[in-house]
DNA sequence: GCGCGCGGCCTTTTT
DNA sequence: GGCCGCGCGC
């Protein structure tokens, strides 16, 4: 092999050929700071790998000096894969890498200079919170009140914004000392004081641990550039390019990251007629991202990095692409038309010379099992009629629990699917088990995960033996493992505890030779630890059939590992270590165009970034997209709308939207309406293919006002406005679904009782706001009661346990329980054969109206009546309080 | 110290 | 519906 491979050079033609007048700007440009605003599809990686092709073959830049930051693992994959194809494989020399393994690559190297050794642990989530709660525990902080949870939020935005623990301590608790078992305060003053105690006892303990987590790889990167100029001087000579993808998901501790590394504020000058960056002064700086597309303010991300990008950077250029290369004019313009109504955006239009294609397919479900038969057979009909192979097609959620009733629509219409994202292999808890050991092994000042060992599998060491040690490394101000060290030195260690603990010391010792001896072969490391510290003959001896799929996870870890040692140059347990905490699930995720011969699920957040002819996106309600907890928020329902641009970019030619009228949210059934995304979408873009639920016809009347009874029995169809009626009728249904939603009664059953049909089913009038018992009460009557009658408001029945197949029948039930309660509150007095188109009518809130249409159904006959200024209203005829003229 | 059963809480989204 | 933590009994 080459030792020096030559880029392949790659004449100006050849860069530009294929591209726009502003994509071939954009790689050409020649200046200190470039922002590319592309839209979804329009074709930036293209743009960006032919830049950096352009910077080494025409401005004479070299692979070394080049570092592109992407923010995915894919997306850095995919990007130096292109570039080997555009360069050759002195690509793989550049850095290409995310930002996290970026700055983990500089820490390794030069972290020692703020007191990381080699080898130091990345805490991931998990373990943070772990430590977190310990820390919570030794502080007397009620968990309850301050979960760990939201404890480690705070301290992650304190990271992300570049707020150093001593600044908090100052301002907050001056008074307390991390590290000392004495500093334990009872009562916090405020939470100010309480979140800046646990930080800075949080960093010291990671310290200790010689150990960082996934917010201090930026920030301790950026700590150590501040403080140590050679560190610094070095990088700013080495990395004369830099490129950023994706920078509207940028925090601020990456954005002085960035600043840091191209060291735009240190006001070295650039050598005189220079090519390029030339050598000296700042780096050329190139961002990529769509502010339409930033969906990560949740952790951090600064939507003003990439709005005030030509403030921040001096002589910066902004170069707008707006053509999409990817879906139709029909789908464009209805992610044109959402995202339109974020409010403070620059303005920015896709189109497409691809022609508008088919309309966007909608279809309203009764719940969400209907709605995954429905999708499972429209994908059938895909694969069988239409041409599309299953990998063609992708199912988008906003949240992963929704994946469940996708999965099992699609399993009973046997189709093959994938799910990315979710649970991750590396989250497993035996896969977690495992990882615990090795990292105790690399780096034993791991107090988290060592203790997570202590007694995994069971071996007898308990909270008291955890205790004994923790004690001791507390007043000794040293790691467990040194306490476990000193074991023979501790007072008051029970014989049979003390025993146990040499054996698990004997162990781990073993498995530290083991380790130092074969450090090239992680593989054979996991196997050494599988095998002696019992983790698999715990899970062999199980009669628990799912621990037969851990044994088989575990046995992929191992596999995993081989894996590493063969596509790694220079193996290492620690990289390994490091592999598996950056690089998370890269195998699963979903490669381009190749054929799977699957179907593709996944969230939103996780779609970004790829594309798919067919895409569906489901659970298109309030509540479930936009999420509930983000509707109260403009900011935050600002931030899903972006998300449904995002989902609605993703699609090449056909785009569905689907809801469920009906979805069950932890356990519980909830009312569903319409997301307000869909009224967003021109009407005329969208052919449902099933407009109305049967829970929708009932709607109006027994939620709406409340008060009125079953009067007002709206349609919400006929409207001329809308599909749907006002959005403000919507919208404040709607909240009411989110914040309540069990108003419709829960259909109460306990798991033995038989189920629905029985007429065990409560239902709920105006539970808002009352209390949320009410359960079950007796076994064979339903709590039917209706406004008016008198066990009147708190006749609602909610029972948590609810059982799947009543949860199936729930519009069903729904209609049974409205007919129930109507009878028992107002018997119907009207017949339907009374009324024709034309008769004049008294409703008692709505006032006189005319009728325009009557259907007979017999008990459930509707009469449709214009209130003028009030509105059309469909009214159940045996429930409506109206009066004929 | 361990296992079981109950009850509370929960859900965004991820490097 | 599922996870996690707690309390109880062995």
């Amino acid at each position: 092999m080459n030792e020096q491979p030559e880029v392949i050079a790659r004449s100006a033609e050849e860069l530009l050929g294929g591209l726009n007048e502003q994509q071939a700007e954009a790689v050409r440009y020649d200046g200190p700071a470039l922002l590319i605003a592309a839209g979804a599809g329009s074709g930036k990686t293209r743009v960006l790998t032919r830049r950096i092709a352009w910077l080494l073959s025409q401005v004479g830049a070299w692979p070394s000096q080049i570092l592109a930051i992407t923010f995915t693992n894919k997306a850095a994959a995919e990007m130096k894969e292109r570039l080997t194809t555009l360069i050759g494989p002195v690509a793989q020399r550049m850095w290409v890498s995310t930002f996290h393994s970026a700055c983990v690559r500089i820490l390794r190297r030069d972290g020692e200079k703020i007191g990381l050794r080699s080898g130091f642990s990345i805490y991931d989530t998990a373990d943070s919170q772990r430590l977190v709660k310990i820390i919570c525990t030794e502080l007397n902080i009620d968990v309850k009140r301050y979960t760990p949870r939201s404890i480690l939020a705070h301290i992650s935005d304190y990271k992300n914004g570049l707020i150093d623990w001593r600044t908090r301590l100052k301002e907050h608790a001056p008074q307390f000392k991390p590290g000392q078992r004495g500093s334990k305060i009872g009562g916090f003053g405020d939470v100010e004081e309480l979140y800046a105690c646990v930080y800075a006892e949080y960093q010291y303990r990671l310290a200790t641990a010689n150990a960082v987590d996934f917010d201090d790889l930026i920030m301790r990167t950026v700590e150590l550039l501040r403080a140590d100029p050679m560190t610094a001087e070095y990088y700013r000579r080495k990395f004369r390019y830099i490129l950023v993808d994706e920078y509207q998901d940028t925090n601020h501790a990456q954005y002085v990251l960035v600043r840091e590394l191209g060291g735009v504020d240190s006001g070295g000058a650039r050598e005189p007629g220079a090519r390029g960056a030339g050598r000296t002064g700042p780096a050329w700086i190139t961002v990529v991202g769509d502010s339409d597309q930033s969906i990560y303010a949740f952790r951090g991300a600064d939507i003003r990095n990439i709005q005030e990008f030509e403030k921040d950077f001096p002589d910066a250029r902004t170069i707008l692409l707006e053509q999409n290369y990817r879906s139709t004019q029909t789908i464009l313009s209805a992610a044109n038309a959402v995202i339109a109504l974020n409010p403070g955006r620059k303005p920015k239009r896709l189109w497409t010379a691809l022609g508008d294609g088919s309309k966007i397919i909608g279809y309203a479900a009764d719940n969400a099992q209907q709605e995954g038969a429905w999708i499972a057979g429209e994908i059938a009909r895909l694969t069988a009629e239409e041409g599309f192979r299953y990998s063609d097609i992708a199912l988008m959620y906003r949240a992963n629990a929704q994946s469940r009733s996708l999965e099992e629509a699609l399993i009973n219409a046997r189709i093959p699917y994938q799910l990315v994202g979710g649970t991750k292999f590396y989250e497993r808890k035996e896969v977690k088990d495992a990882m615990a050991y090795l990292q105790a092994i690399a780096n034993p000042s791991d107090d988290v995960n060592l203790r997570r060992i202590l007694n995994v599998p069971k071996r007898g060491l308990g909270a008291r033996a955890e205790a004994v040690l923790t004690a001791f490394a507390a007043e000794h101000r040293t790691s467990v493992w040194e306490a476990l060290e000193s074991l023979e030195s501790m007072p008051d260690v029970p014989t049979r505890t003390a025993k146990l603990l040499t054996q698990f010391r004997d162990l781990m010792r073993a498995l530290q030779t083991f380790a130092a001896g074969n450090d090239g072969s992680p593989s054979e490391i996991v196997a050494e630890v599988l095998e002696k510290s019992g983790l698999v003959a715990e899970l062999r001896k199980s009669t628990d059939p799912q621990d037969m799929t851990r044994v088989d996870n575990l046995s992929q870890l191992q596999s995993t590992a081989a894996e590493y040692e063969q596509n790694t140059p220079d193996p290492t347990l620690n990289g390994f270590l490091e592999t598996t905490a950056l690089v998370a699930d890269s195998d699963q995720l979903p490669d381009g165009d190749e054929d799977t011969g699957k179907v593709t699920l996944m969230t939103l957040h996780t779609a970004k970034g790829l594309e798919y002819p067919v895409v569906f996106l489901t659970g298109m309600e309030q509540g479930t997209f936009p999420h509930s907890r983000a509707m109260e928020n403009e900011s935050e329902l600002e931030e899903e709308r972006r998300l449904a641009y995002v989902g609605i970019t993703r699609a090449r030619q056909v785009l569905y939207v689907t809801r469920a009228a009906v979805r069950a949210q932890w356990g519980q059934a909830a009312e569903m309406l319409p997301s307000q995304f869909l009224d967003d979408i021109p009407e005329n873009l969208i052919e449902w293919k099933r407009r109305e639920t049967g829970v929708d016809s009932l709607r109006g009347g027994w939620r709406d006002d409340g008060d009125d009874e079953f009067g007002g029995f709206e349609g919400g169809y006929s409207s001329s406005s809308s599909s749907y009626g006002s959005r403000s009728r919507w919208g404040s249904a709607s909240r009411r679904a989110s914040s309540d939603r069990s108003s419709y009664g829960s259909y109460g059953s306990s798991s033995s009782r038989g189920g629905y049909g029985g007429g065990s089913y409560g239902s709920g009038h105006g539970s808002r706001g009352g209390s949320s018992r009410g359960g079950y009460s007796s076994g064979s009557s339903y709590g039917s009661s209706y406004g008016g009658s008198s066990s009147g408001r708190s006749g609602r029945v909610t029972t948590r346990r609810m059982k799947k197949d009543l949860l199936d029948s729930l519009t069903k039930a729904k209609s049974a329980a409205a007919a129930k309660a109507a009878e028992s509150s107002r018997p119907s007095q009207l017949d339907v054969a009374d009324f024709h188109e034309g008769d004049r009518v008294s409703h008692d809130q709505y006032g006189l109206g005319k009728v325009i249409a009557v259907e007979d159904k017999g008990r459930n006959s509707v009469i449709t009546v214009d209130f003028g200024s009030d509105g059309v209203k469909r009214l159940l005829l045996r429930v409506a309080p109206i009066e004929k003229l």
